[in-house]
RNA sequence: ACCCCGGUAGCUCAGUUGGAUAGAGCAUCGGAUUUCUAAUCCGACGGUCACAGGUUCGAGCCCUGUCCGGGGUGCCA
C-alpha cells in the first residue's frame, strides 16, 4: 500500500516538525490478526531514542493529527505503540471497482522503461529435459512474466548448453557407440546414451577425457566433420525442446546458445590481455580476483578451449550491446553462485555498467540421492507431465463423468501441468527440493488444482445467474459488504499489485502462489457459507460481481504463474 | 581447511525493513451435501523455531560460537 506509506510518512512529519528525519522508512504493513485493522505502522517504538519521548506517546500524537485520508475510518493506538489502521468500507469499495475496471487490476508500472535481460532454462543440449530443469524453466517463466506485467521491457533469452565440453563427450560417444536408427526415432535419449557411455569411459581411461578435450577444440575451432554432427545433433535437440516447451507453456524472445557467441571468445581474452586483467598462469589464462577474494577464474583452457567463463563474459557484453538493458537476470541452481560471482566480478573490472543479478534455486534431489544423468537415476520431464495427466484425468472421469472424453483430456492436460508447477513454485525457489511422485503432483489443498478449481467455481456461479437472471446486471451493481468474510475478500484483492511488486522483486514466485491460495481460500469459505444466486436481489447482484472480481484477480494471477484456468473442471 | 545455503508441528514447507497469541498443506480425529461444482467447507489435535550465549522496549528473523545436513572451492557447466 504505497499510498498508506507516503501518508504516514506525512502524517509523523506533521506531528514531529522539529524531527532530524524525513521519516523515508516509514510504512505499512497488512496486520497479522483482522482484530489489529487492516494495515498496521510500528515506526514509533523505533523512533523513541531518536525523538526522545515514548512510543506510545509518539504513536499518540501522530493518531491524533487533524486530517484521515479518503480511505481511513480509523487510526487506532494499541499496546506499546502500534498505529492501527481500520479502511473506510465505503472506500475499499469503490477501490475493487476501480482495480476491477483496470487492465493492470490496480498494479503500479514499476518498471516503465526499463530493460531486463532473463536468462533462464539454458538445458544442456545433448539429452532430454529430467525433473531437475523444471525449477529453471518454472521461476524463470514467471519472473519473466511477472516483469513485463510490471511494466518492464524483457528479453527471454534462452542460453542454451551448445558450445561444451559435453559436445566432446557426445562426439566421441556417437562415434563409437552411435545408433543411427535410435538417432531418428528418439534422439534425446540416444545422445543421452551414448554421453553416459562415454563419460563412464573417461573415469576408467584417462587419454579418452583428452579425447573428448581434443574434439571440443577442433569443433570450437571450425572442424567440418564435428561440426556437422553438432549440426546434426542441435536440430534433433531443437525439435525435442520445442515439443516440451509448447507443453510447458515456455516462450522466449530469443534462443542464442552459447554457440552463438562461439566467435567472440577469442576476442574476448583478448581484450582480457589487452587490459592486463588476464594473465597466464600454468598455461592457461586467468584472471586473479584477490581484491574479491574469489579464486581465480580460467578464461582459456591450458589446451586452447574456451570455457563457461568466456562464454559468459561475451555474452554479456553482446547483450549490452544488442539490448541496452538495465540489468541481466540469471536464474540457475545454486551450484554456479561461485562462477557468476567469478564472472560478475570480472564485469565490474571491465566497466560494465549493466546491473547483474544470479538468482539462484536449490537443487532438486531424490529421496535416496542426488540424481544425475551420468548416474542413470534421472525422471524425465515428459513422463512426470504424464503422471500428473494421468492422476487428473482419473480424478475427473470420476467428478465429472457428463464430461465428454476429449474435454476430460484437455481438463486433465491443463490440471496436471499445473500441479507440477504450481508444486515447484509454492516454495521459496531457495530451498533444497526433495522429490516425491505425490508432493509433487498435489491435487489438493495448497496446489494449483485448487485455484484452478476455486476459478471454475466462479465461472460456474457467473454462468447459472446468466442463465437464471438473463437481464440482470451485476457488473454495474455497486459493492457493499454485508458479511465480514466479502469484506475480507476485497482487502485481500486490493493487495494483489502489491504482492506482484513484492514477488517480482525478491524473486520469489512463492509470494504469488501464497497470495492466490490464501484468496481462493477465503472465496471458498465464502462460497460454501454465503448464499449468492439465492440471495435476495441487489444482495445477490453484488455478491456475483464480487465473485466476477476474485474470478479476474485469479485468472491474471494463474496467468503469471503460467497455469491455465478452465472455465469447467 | 575455507566459502555459500539450510535446520520451524509426526511429514512437506510458509514466515515483508526485527513487532502483538509463530502459520499453512498433508496425515490423524470429529462435523457439514433436498443447495451456487464435496478436487470444497467448519472444527479439533499438534511447537524448547537445532543448541548456547549476545544485541534491545521487543528476536524464528540481527551478531558470536557449537552441532547436523546440502552445495561449492584453477582447466565441467
Amino acid at each position: 500500500m504505497g499510498m498508506l506509506s507516503g501518508w504516514m510518512r506525512g502524517a509523523f512529519a506533521r506531528a514531529f516538525p522539529e524531527a532530524e528525519t524525513d521519516f523515508a522508512d516509514i510504512g505499512v504493513a497488512e496486520t497479522s490478526n483482522p482484530e489489529f485493522g487492516d494495515y498496521q505502522c510500528n515506526a514509533a517504538m523505533g523512533l523513541a531514542k531518536l525523538l526522545r519521548q515514548a512510543p506510545r506517546a509518539i504513536a499518540e500524537r501522530v493518531a491524533a493529527g487533524p486530517e484521515l485520508p479518503d480511505c481511513l475510518a480509523r487510526i487506532e493506538v494499541a499496546g506499546p505503540g502500534f498505529l492501527n489502521l481500520y479502511l473506510d468500507s465505503a472506500w475499499l469499495a469503490r477501490y475493487v471497482e476501480r482495480m476491477a475496471a483496470d487492465k493492470t487490476l490496480g498494479t503500479p508500472a514499476v518498471g516503465a522503461g526499463q530493460t531486463v535481460v532473463m536468462d533462464y532454462g539454458s538445458p544442456n543440449m545433448t539429452k532430454p529435459l529430467h525433473i531437475g530443469h523444471l525449477r529453471s524453466h518454472n521461476i524463470g517463466s514467471v519472473l519473466d512474466r511477472l516483469h513485463r506485467f510490471l511494466g518492464y521491457r524483457v528479453v527471454a533469452d534462452n542460453h542454451l548448453g551448445d558450445w561444451g565440453t559435453q559436445f566432446g563427450i557426445t562426439i566421441m560417444g556417437y562415434r563409437h557407440f552411435g545408433d543411427e536408427a535410435a538417432m531418428q526415432t528418439a534422439p534425446l535419449e540416444e545422445l543421452e546414451r551414448v554421453y553416459v557411455l562415454s563419460y563412464e569411459k573417461t573415469k576408467a581411461d584417462p587419454t579418452w577425457m583428452e579425447q573428448c578435450r581434443a574434439e571440443l577444440v577442433k569443433l570450437q575451432s571450425g572442424d567440418a566433420e564435428n561440426l556437422e554432427m553438432w549440426e546434426m545433433f542441435m536440430r534433433l535437440s531443437m525439435e525435442e525442446l520445442d515439443r516440451m516447451y509448447a507443453r510447458l507453456g515456455v516462450k522466449y524472445d530469443v534462443v542464442h546458445g552459447e554457440s552463438y557467441y562461439r566467435d567472440k571468445l577469442a576476442g574476448t581474452v583478448a581484450n582480457l590481455q589487452a587490459k592486463g586483467l588476464a594473465v597466464e598462469s600454468e598455461g592457461a589464462q586467468v584472471v586473479f580476483l584477490e581484491e574479491e577474494k574469489l579464486p581465480v577464474c580460467i578464461v582459456r583452457k591450458s589446451d586452447g578451449g574456451f570455457n563457461y567463463a568466456t562464454s559468459d563474459l561475451a555474452t554479456v557484453a553482446a547483450r549490452v550491446e544488442e539490448f541496452n538493458p538495465d540489468r541481466i537476470i540469471y536464474i540457475t541452481d545454486e551450484r554456479q553462485q561461485l562462477h557468476f560471482k567469478q564472472v560478475f566480478a570480472v564485469c565490474r573490472r571491465l566497466g560494465f555498467e549493466v546491473g547483474l543479478d544470479h538468482i539462484w534455486f536449490g537443487l532438486m534431489r531424490l529421496p535416496e540421492a542426488t540424481f544425475s544423468t551420468r548416474e542413470g537415476n534421472v525422471i524425465k520431464l515428459d513422463a512426470l507431465l504424464d503422471e500428473a495427466e494421468s492422476r487428473a484425468l482419473a480424478i475427473i472421469q470420476a467428478s465429472s463423468s457428463d464430461m465428454d472424453d476429449a474435454q476430460q483430456r484437455e481438463v486433465a492436460a491443463a490440471v496436471g501441468v499445473g500441479a507440477v508447477k504450481y508444486a515447484d513454485l509454492s516454495q521459496n525457489p531457495q530451498s533444497l527440493v526433495t522429490f516425491t511422485w505425490d508432493k509433487a503432483m498435489a491435487l489438493d489443498g495448497n496446489s494449483g488444482p485448487y485455484l484452478q478449481y476455486a476459478y471454475a467455481r466462479i465461472a460456474s456461479v457467473r454462468d447459472k445467474y446468466a442463465e437464471r437472471y438473463p437481464e440482470g446486471t451485476p457488473e454495474t451493481e455497486p459493492l457493499c459488504f454485508d458479511e465480514a468474510i466479502e469484506r475480507a475478500l476485497a482487502l485481500r484483492l486490493i493487495r494483489f499489485g502489491d504482492v506482484l511488486t513484492r514477488a517480482a522483486h525478491q524473486y520469489k514466485p512463492n509470494v504469488l502462489t501464497d497470495y492466490l491460495y490464501d484468496l481462493a481460500q477465503t472465496y471458498s469459505s465464502f462460497y460454501q457459507n454465503v448464499p449468492f444466486l439465492k440471495a435476495p436481489e441487489g444482495v445477490r447482484e453484488r455478491r456475483v460481481r464480487l465473485c466476477g472480481v476474485v474470478a479476474t484477480v485469479l485468472k491474471q494471477g494463474l496467468d503469471l504463474l503460467g497455469l491455465q484456468t478452465l472455465e469447467r473442471i
